[in-house]
DNA sequence: TCAATAACTTACCAAAAAGTAGGGCTCAAA
DNA sequence: TTTGAGCCCTACTTTTTGGTAAGTTATTGA
């Protein structure tokens, strides 16, 4: 067992999951990935059915973990821009893993979905 | 929005954590992934934590998902064998990447994992 | 001046996931 | 003949996660 900022873990693959379990997190880290840099409204226009609050909580679990940062464009009125840090870029082969996984999946099931087609609508 | 066996997705991710959301799947197939046969003991020993109910229960959902298989070695006593199907196995990169992440990540903080030790203990 | 937009919070509630604690069957070994 | 191992299953409870609905501050545009 390994045993880590209060936490255990029976193995690696369990300390990675750590960071990326949750139902939004990974939606929104492969969505930096591919667009680079996001506000709140631009993430959440591209998840649908996500809600403020689980968002905003996402968001900043994210932020704690060091995977995404974001840049306060202004503070009054407040507008942020969101993007990947080292750490979250860290992960892009995992993002691109579980997307062409997906999309082959699909396509074994008569569903062709093209990688750039305009998404999450 | 795509939509597969009555079930609506927002994107190809989506659709691969779908079959490997729940907390001891993906351990589970990666120690199949690593020792490649196993009978239900063998895997429930290396889960320190696992309830019988939780283990057969995703033993069940991933033999429905077909990323594993089992061999009924005898029926009375009934014995078994797991191991991953072509499926299962095609995840193999995502095994290998979170586990490389998460020794990573340890090495990072100070904890030094080998890759091949007795794992799970 | 009123509505809309951006970027959030918060309190409360529902659903899903996981844990507890048992039971059942078969055989082999003590 | 009792115990233990192996391979499960079930009812029930708890915990965790996620959803709803509302509110907040600030600014711009009609």
């Amino acid at each position: 067992m390994i045993k880590l900022n209060d936490r255990t873990y029976t193995c690696p693959i369990d300390v990675t999951l750590g960071f990326i379990a949750g139902k939004w997190k990974l939606l929104i880290l492969s969505h930096l990935h591919r667009f680079n840099k996001k506000s709140y409204v631009e993430i959440r226009n591209n998840l649908p059915g996500v809600s403020e609050k689980m968002l905003s909580q996402q968001l900043k679990e994210l932020e704690r973990d060091n995977l995404i940062e974001k840049t306060v464009l202004s503070l009054k009125p407040y507008r942020v821009e969101y993007f990947l840090s080292d750490e979250g870029k860290s992960l892009a082969p995992l993002y691109e893993f579980l997307s062409e996984w997906g999309i082959n999946y699909l396509k074994a099931n008569g569903i062709n979905y093209l990688k750039d087609q305009q998404l999450y609508k």
